[in-house]
This record gives structure tokens, C-alpha cells and sequence, in this order.
DNA sequence: ACCCAGTTTGAGTATTTGATCGTACTTGAG
DNA sequence: CTCAAGTACGATCAAATACTCAAACTGGGT
């Protein structure tokens, strides 16, 4: 963040001080600042998109919270956010992403230095984009899925960039593809220093966040969409048993990792079933169900943060 | 709360969570929930009135973290926030207030249980009245001053009662007068078993909150304005150095507390100078700086949560 | 069943906010 | 220094929100 947009930030943040807690409006705040309203406006919605402000509500409604007394109980789980449901017009991700933001800015906040590992998800990014702007030197910040696809590209949700867009802390990328195709190739990464370094750190991981993939359908399935994979490989997963994936681990509906596909050798660490530390997944969506289900009765993940319809239909 | 309370928070608590959280507005709302656009709108409106609905800005200002790190310093405190200023016509408090407010919500969601001190004071009571509904049943929620005054009145801010409107807990009001004129009635209230188990809470504090009272002159000294003391006294206590007080307990401007005021033995119980727990003080206005200062200088508190002017005053 | 006091409701209206657009200013390359 | 591209600005207008008030609805008491 360079000079200027400090400074910027500096006035937003006063303007948004004035508006959300002081309630005063636009042209008392122009007047004070001795600026115009128009650029108080402004001032404000900068604010708000910068995410300067954050909205935050304290009432827990009764139904998501019964929601999330009963999944906890099914699943036995750590950690559970229902987010209440609204028209389907609007996006439904809003909500979980609120959650998973402030979830996730809790632990950012902590004094005690801690491994953060971050997964790869279209959700993931989108709660990349809504942290909290913070400086937290204390924790290492690392991703546990590999930062090109098997063409060479950047996978399309490169959750470690955006973070790092508002948050300033240390970053470790996982500097292996996503899958590997042969074992010669996973081999020689698992070997490799860097990469040898990043898995221990991944491996003492104090939280670790990820998205659920379903894979119900060719529509719905995000390592197919996302050409990560081709339609060859998405038939033969799926008549293997696979009904969803976690960073491009993909298992079964019992939650049994379905290991020896052709060709298709998965690079991701992710914590071990059953972990003791928090493993907290932002899931949500009806095509995902089957996958979310999966992961929770395999124990895959112990936290989940999701939405009231999708809750519902956990139950 | 009833029944039909919650019923209606839960509402307020959905439409907010559209409003403030997916940016719908109020038509559409209105229509997702089935009910007319005005009612969205009191809904809303009722969720902030409720304290349903959190501002939080996150960005700190940058004059005020420079005033928060200075202060620090220069009084060796263990928590320092500072507001923002804004007009002199807006209320300085609510800055204050918000801040404070957010300060004793992470320690009502603390699941560690405590004793959480409160004492009295104008702001402590907006702060009361602003809290996040919560039910903390771990803690016990603690009064450090009497509750009556001299002529057996409330006194003007009874914070434990506002409290208990928003928070759900364990409350022990300090069931003695603010002040006895005799050491006989003292001693008798020392004596009382009720008030001898309360006094024992008291002194296992983990977190004490207070407000500053000034004492410059007649109209800012809020002892006075409150009729808890007659003029006669004012003028005696100014007489032997007293420039400011804390729940009724005289302090000169060492912060050294001044004693032997005749007919005046408070009998608020304040932690000792040089706690190590946090002893916080809401307090702010150009009135009592001096008064703050004294506190602090005498370290009577080792927190204080001002605004920006206060601030710029106190250095 | 009826009444009354206190709420709640929605239509109408005033105020506040957000978006558009043409102009002015800033910046950086040549 | 000049020009082009991009950015910021404020006037104006459309949209959204908050307030007011009279009518309708409660529900507790007779």
C-alpha cells in the first residue's frame, strides 16, 4: 500500500467513522471535512468496498442457529456458521463468505503465531477479497494446493494473491502443479527443497480453511469447469465412486480419498482425517450436498461454515 | 426478552443481514419477506436501534494509532484506543462509547469465566446500553459502587440495570450507599455478610471498567451535578486537592487518593494502583484531562479509551 | 360483546443518497 | 513543453430511504 492510498484510506475511514458511528449525514460530513458531498459519498463507499467497514450482525437468527446446533451434533463438528437464507436472486456465496471473512479475521488477529493454510475455491477467493485490511507478521500464511495447472497456467482462484492484496503478513505459495501426471514428476517435487520446506510448514498447520467441490454434474463440477481436467478423466472419476474433491483430492461418499486414477495424481497436503485442529470448509449450494455430506461423515474437515437451504438439506 | 421479542429481533436481525450484508434494499426485501417496504425499513431501523447490527471500522487512523502508540508510552498503559474527533456538535462520546463498547463485548465473549467489574459514570452507561446481545453465563458481571445515593435514591446511572437489558449473565449490584457520612454505618455495611461476598468478587477481578469524573468546576464536576455532594463539600474537597474522582473516590493530582473528607467515606471498592489486571477508564472531554491525568499518573487505571482531542491534551 | 389505550400499519411526503455526465485537472510519455 | 489518457470533480437528476399522520388493529378490562 503506497502513501497516497493510506492517506485516501485515512479520510474514508474518518468519513465511515462519521456515517456508521457518529450517523451523521453526507453533507454535515462534507462540512466538517470541508469537502464536497459528493466526495463524502465517495469517501464512504470507498470505505465500504475497501472493506473499511465491516458489517456485523449480532443477533443469532433462531433458525440458523438450531441449524448449527444440529450439525455440530450430526457431525460432530468444531465449528459451525449457518448463514440465514434469502430470495435465490440474490447470490448465496454472500453470506458464507461474510462468515468464513470474520472467522478467518479472528485468527488473523491473534497474537500467538500461527501456520494458516489456505486451500484453493472460487468461495475461497471471494473471502480472500473481504479480509479485513491488517498487518500480522506473527503468522505464516501458506497455501497447500500448487500455483499452476497442469498446463502451466495459474489456477483461476489464486486465493495467496488476494489475501495478500489485504492482509500483510508471510506469504508461501506451494510451488507445484496441481496435479501431476506421473510419478516421476510428483517425486521430484516432493524432493525438492523449497517444496520439502513449505510441506513442513503445511504439516504444522494451526487452522487450515478450504472450499468443498461437488462433482454431481458436468456442470457443477469445478476441476471440470475449470479445465482442470477433461471430460475423459471426469467419467472415469466419477466411475470410481468420486462425488466431490477438496483442493483436487477427490473422495468417495463415505470420505475415503479415492487414491490410483490414471494420470491424475493429486499434489495437495491436506490435513489428516480426524484432525484435532480446526479444518474449516465454506460450502454451499445444493449441487454440493452429496460433496459437503461426504466430507463431513469422512471427517475431512471438522468446521463448516455454509448456508440455511444447504444446512437444511444436510439434516 | 419474551417470546415474541425474539420473534421480532430475528426479523430485524434477517432484514439486516439483506440490507447491510447481500446490499439488497428495501423494496426488495420487503418482497422477499412478504411484508410492505415500510415495515423492511422499521425493521432495519430496529435492528440498529438493538445494537443487532455491528459498525466496526477496521482501518486504523493513522493520528489516532500515533496517539494510542504515544500515550502508551508515555503512561505505561496496557490498552490504549483512541476515537476519532469529528464536530464539536456531534457528541464526542459516542466515538468513546462505540470503542468502549466493542472493548467489553471481547470480554463478554470470552469463554474463560470472569469478574467483570463495573463502576458508574455517564458514558459507562451509554457503553452499557450499546453492548451486543449476548447470554454469558460463565461470567459474573460485578457493581464496584453503591446503589443508593445519600437520600436513598438510584443513583443517576445504574449501570448493571442497563446491562442486563442487553446481556445475559449473573449480576451483583454493590448493595451499599455511594458514600456513608459515618464510619458506624461503614462498618456496618463492611459487616454485612451479602455485601462481604460481593466486596470478596470484587477484589478477585479479572477486568474493571470506570469512567474519569472531572472536578475543574461546579458545572463539570459530576459528583456536584448529580447532587451526590451539596456545594459545602465541593468546596472542601477542591480545598484539599481533589481535581478529579473514580465511582466517588477523590484523587489529587498525583492520583493520590485524598481521604479523611468529613462526613465523605466512599464506599466504591477501586483495584489497587499498579494492577496487572486491566483496569480500563472511558473517559474523555477537554474538562477532564487534568483529572485524567492525575488517574493516570497515579495509575488508578492502566487502560483508557478517549477521544482524539482528549488525547492530543493528556501528551 | 364492547370499549379504550396503546401499537402497528401503509399512504403520502420530505429528505437523503447514489449515478450520470460533461468539464477540469493530473500524470506520464514523447 | 505538449498532448493524450486517465482520473477527479461537482452540478443535476433519479432512486432510495426516513418521517408523519391518520386509520386500523391489538388485547386487556368491564
Amino acid at each position: 500500500m503506497n502513501r497516497s492510498k493510506i492517506h485516501k484510506n485515512d479520510n474514508a475511514a474518518r468519513a465511515a467513522w462519521m456515517y456508521y458511528i457518529y450517523k451523521m449525514n453526507q453533507d454535515e460530513i462534507a462540512k466538517t471535512m470541508g469537502i464536497s458531498r459528493q466526495r463524502a459519498q465517495r469517501l464512504i463507499s470507498l470505505a465500504v468496498n475497501e472493506n473499511l467497514v465491516n458489517f456485523k450482525i449480532n443477533h443469532s437468527i433462531v433458525s440458523c442457529q438450531e441449524l448449527s446446533l444440529e450439525l455440530k451434533k450430526k457431525f460432530n463438528l468444531m465449528n459451525v456458521d449457518v448463514a440465514p437464507n434469502v430470495s435465490n436472486k440474490i447470490d448465496k456465496l454472500d453470506g458464507i463468505v461474510n462468515l468464513a471473512s470474520k472467522t478467518i479475521d479472528t485468527f488473523l488477529m491473534a497474537k500467538k503465531p500461527m501456520n494458516l493454510i489456505f486451500g484453493s475455491g472460487l468461495i475461497l477467493s471471494k473471502v480472500a477479497d473481504k479480509l479485513s485490511p491488517v498487518t500480522c507478521l506473527q503468522h505464516k500464511i501458506v497455501s497447500n494446493i500448487g500455483n499452476h495447472g497442469p498446463d502451466g497456467l495459474e489456477p483461476p482462484y489464486f486465493v495467496l494473491g488476494r489475501i495478500s492484496q489485504n492482509v500483510e503478513s508471510n506469504f508461501f505459495p506451494f510451488t507445484v502443479p496441481i496435479y501431476s501426471s506421473s510419478k516421476e514428476v510428483q517425486k521430484f517435487f516432493l524432493n525438492y527443497l523449497p517444496v520439502k520446506k513449505t510441506i513442513k510448514l503445511i504439516k504444522n498447520f494451526d487452522a487450515c480453511f478450504v472450499t468443498i467441490g461437488g462433482f454431481a454434474s458436468k456442470k457443477t463440477a469445478g476441476l471440470l469447469r475449470d479445465s482442470l481436467i477433461d471430460d475423459d478423466k471426469y467419467h472415469l472419476m466419477k466411475s470410481k465412486g468420486v462425488v466431490g474433491q477438496i483442493n483436487g483430492v477427490c473422495f468417495d461418499e463415505n470420505g475415503k480419498i479415492v487414491k490410483n486414477i490414471d494420470n491424475y495424481i493429486p499434489m495437495s497436503i491436506l490435513p489428516d482425517a480426524n484432525s484435532t485442529k480446526p479444518v474449516i470448509a465454506f460450502a454451499g449450494g445444493s449441487d454440493r450436498v452429496l460433496a459437503i455430506k461426504a466430507a463431513l461423515n469422512g471427517r475431512l474437515v471438522n468446521g463448516l461454515i455454509t448456508d440455511e437451504v444447504t444446512a437444511e438439506k444436510l439434516l
